[in-house]
DNA sequence: GCATTTATCAAACGTTTGATTAATAGGATC
DNA sequence: GATCCTATTAATCAAACGTTTGATAAATGC
């Protein structure tokens, strides 16, 4: 009934895409942009692509924008990915690993020395988080408001990026806690590392609110200060929710 | 479902070229939907909305999609709301006002028979949040989705939603705190309520991570668990980050 | 020196978007 | 029974969308 004719293969693109694609610039004098660059342009379009999902999130972000934000031709978006489904997961891809490779080598590191207390724990987890965050020069602060907007959505990309990506290092740092704190038992050991998350991303997304309601006394950039806040709060709260454990275990004895 | 007769909007050209050139509704056979119900339709297009900004985001939320989800005609968006950006606001106004005054309701009471203790203040604060994302019901849960996904954003709209509808309390809120713990200063109050409220936030939203993480211990449905669990997390930061204030004071006297 | 591969481009494709319009039906009022 | 008002409709629009295409300059391999 409707005309789903004409010539154009709605096939998936082959596994290797580089065969059919050919073409090369129009522009062969002078004034051409550095042309002949496939990393820069490939890193421009994953830069461009980090910006536009954090800041118009997925369906507000479009390829015509993005490429015009990296200077480079629509069609290199596809050329370079195959779409915006696979744009998106090779930008979370690219900083993920980094960081968590971080938070991994801080755990080594920290129980190659025996158990460590509960503020060490937590600032090896929360410390590679917050940096890249407040690492404007680099990028990850867009990155990092992508990932907090993403991390709290409950439909099937948010949810496929964070068991690809983040969950197994959520599980890790789980039986972490729980050595460090052996009165937490495994419910209120996760609700305690999910809650630690939410209070490191929203200082990570760096809206302004801080600013805006103290009047400018609070600083959203200065990292140490945030770090030492962040774990602080999470310790105190891990804490509460170890003893409230330990309370109802009491009151089904008695 | 519903008979969405004839007029489909993608029939091929009719080979007369017919008189009429716009619209108008068609045939009027019997079995038409309840018409002349103005507040159903405007509150069936508000649901639909809710549940597509929240799902999708904005820029993901389609007029044609809300419309169909809400078994409204597309125009009828354009007749209650005058555009996309209006409906959304009409969407957050909805909820927004109901649940602030319930939280702006408890704070009178408590302050009416003195200061009230720290866990009795957030508890007043983080109550009615934590329901309303616990209403499925009355759709609450998927407004919370909505408010969760922007308040950690840095866009415009965004920002403008949290100065109109939050700000106000989260202020009357920082003043209560200092004035149940006057230990704390005021930037450490600040950063005391957005780590709370990211910390409810992150229960609302319902990823299903919890129970994921957990292997199903963690239940992200119980009202009562999780607000005793919310309340006993942020007080005991609160606390914290009091006693870091003092801390910090100590050590420059010294 | 020729063939292949890689990187780039402009132009188009068909679809979907937010928005508008003219037509009409139902009920109320006169 | 004509008139008016409001709610609702199908049709239509221009713009933007993601994606595909064919051409080609430059680099690389043999």
């Amino acid at each position: 009934m409707i005309n789903r004719i004409a010539g154009r293969s709605r096939d998936p693109p082959d596994a290797t895409p580089s065969l059919r694609c050919k073409g090369g610039p129009k522009l062969s004098k002078s004034l051409k942009k550095d042309v002949r660059n496939p990393q820069k342009a490939r890193v421009s379009i994953l830069d461009a692509a980090e910006r536009a999902f954090a800041e118009l999130g997925y369906g507000g972000a479009s390829i015509r924008g993005i490429a015009r934000d990296a200077d480079v031709n629509q069609a290199m978006i596809h050329y370079y990915f195959q779409n915006k489904d696979q744009l998106f997961d090779e930008v979370i891809d690219r900083r993920a690993g980094a960081v968590n490779a971080q938070r991994n080598d801080a755990l080594d590191r920290l129980f190659a020395e025996g158990v460590p207390t509960l503020e060490e724990l937590m600032e090896a987890l929360l410390r590679p988080t917050i940096e890249m965050g407040h690492d404007e020069s680099r990028g990850g602060s867009a990155f990092a408001r992508l990932v907090v907007s993403f991390s709290n959505s409950a439909d099937e990309r948010s949810r496929n990026m964070a068991i690809e990506h983040y969950d197994p290092i959520a599980r890790r740092s789980i039986a972490a806690m729980r050595q460090v704190l052996p009165e937490l038992d495994m419910a209120a050991a996760v609700r305690a590392y999910l809650f630690s998350i939410s209070v490191a991303l929203s200082v990570m997304a760096r809206t302004g609110r801080a600013a805006r309601l103290s009047g400018g006394l609070c600083n959203d950039s200065d990292t140490e200060e945030t770090v030492s806040t962040t774990v602080a709060f999470s310790c105190a709260g891990i804490r509460a929710l170890a003893k409230q454990a330990v309370n109802q275990f009491d009151e089904n004895v008695e």
